[in-house]
DNA sequence: CGCCGAGTTGAACTGAATCAAGAAACGTGG
DNA sequence: CCACGTTTCTTGATTCAGTTCAACTCGGCG
């Protein structure tokens, strides 16, 4: 729980009173490894904080997925475009270690932008940061090979390729498992 | 200037008040065809709204141009990410036609945070629409061909077709002109 | 022990990039 | 309004990175 307070004074500065209305609106959920968190098609209804664990952003396929997003401990997590228009989701999002969240429903973050000043505040740099990312992963699609997109994990999130399969790192880079595991042997 | 004012109470209920303490910060500026916003390099100051006018983003490349964005009337521009960073900025923004825009610089869109309570709620509006375009786009890089792309170009924006060179819409769609040159003839 | 998914490796194939050249459209100045 | 030069678009031939299909290894886990 303190861990979502220290992210949120980290965007605003939060009364007392702001952080109690906040934070009696969030419930805390485990899950094990694997779980579904939301279904291609259903509407999403949480925005969530990770106290810990993995999750995976997919488009689930005939023959294989596509990977396009993974989350970490301490941050936010949600089907956030399908949250956002509450309308139903294009892709999956699942759990790929034992996961704890702090979760909001959509309904009660309504009720803190409308009921708080700081409210909005926070939801206009949650939604900043969101873009920021979306935007660098939109010039990595369109300007850097598979092969520097490999290596810029390898030297910004060494972690993540321990602790994630490889077939799902090609997905999320853009090519099929093989190619990446051509990329790795050339690489070294 | 009436277009701009209906933008923002679609987005909220803006009071007589908050509506002028924000225009009275809005400057006019126009400008020819194929002059350039902002460089690459230099930092973004001001978020813009375009009253006429067509707007392109791209990475300048020794070979060619990768062009990643199109915008045009009725809608706010920006180098968003420079903008909210205040770093300089990965790409350049010019003009494609003559273009009129209404400017706001950095700080007084910040002085409208800080002063108003309906500035964070238009705030976070936007900042949620940027990341749902960005999302899509994502997707759209990821799980369709340049074909599909271009298809969808031809149904939703035909207008783009025609006032847009090819060879800009055959980067944005992801692939070199000679390769789109064949896509049209495909298809037709 | 045997099975199954993950990862690696090889060979053939494919779609797009690149290189090159010609045709069409556009703009500018006379 | 035409002539010229420049840019844009198209088309063909070649090359190349990545896909696909297939086989094999490795490491857990029932």
């Amino acid at each position: 729980m303190e861990a979502i307070r220290r992210q949120f004074v980290q965007l605003v500065n939060l009364s007392e009173q702001d952080w109690h209305n906040f934070s009696t609106k969030l419930s805390r959920q485990t899950f094990p490894k694997k779980a579904i968190l939301l279904r291609k098609g259903q509407t999403e209804n949480y925005l969530s904080f990770i106290e810990k664990g993995i999750i995976r952003f997919y488009i689930p396929g005939e023959a294989s997925d596509l990977t396009f997003n993974f989350v970490f401990d301490n941050a936010f997590v949600s089907a956030y475009d399908s949250f956002l228009t509450q309308t139903p989701s294009q892709y999956c999002v699942e759990t790929l270690s034992d996961t704890v969240l702090w979760r909001m429903s959509y309904a009660d973050l309504q009720t803190v932008y409308r009921e708080t000043s700081a409210g909005n505040t926070i939801g206009r740099k949650a939604g900043e940061g969101l873009f920021l990312k979306k935007s660098q992963r939109e010039l990595s699609l369109l300007n850097e090979t598979a092969e520097e997109r490999y290596l810029k994990i390898l030297r910004d999130q060494p972690r993540l390729l321990q602790q994630i399969p490889l077939k799902y790192i090609a997905s999320y880079i853009g090519v099929t498992p093989q190619a990446l595991s051509r990329i790795r042997r050339r690489i070294s």
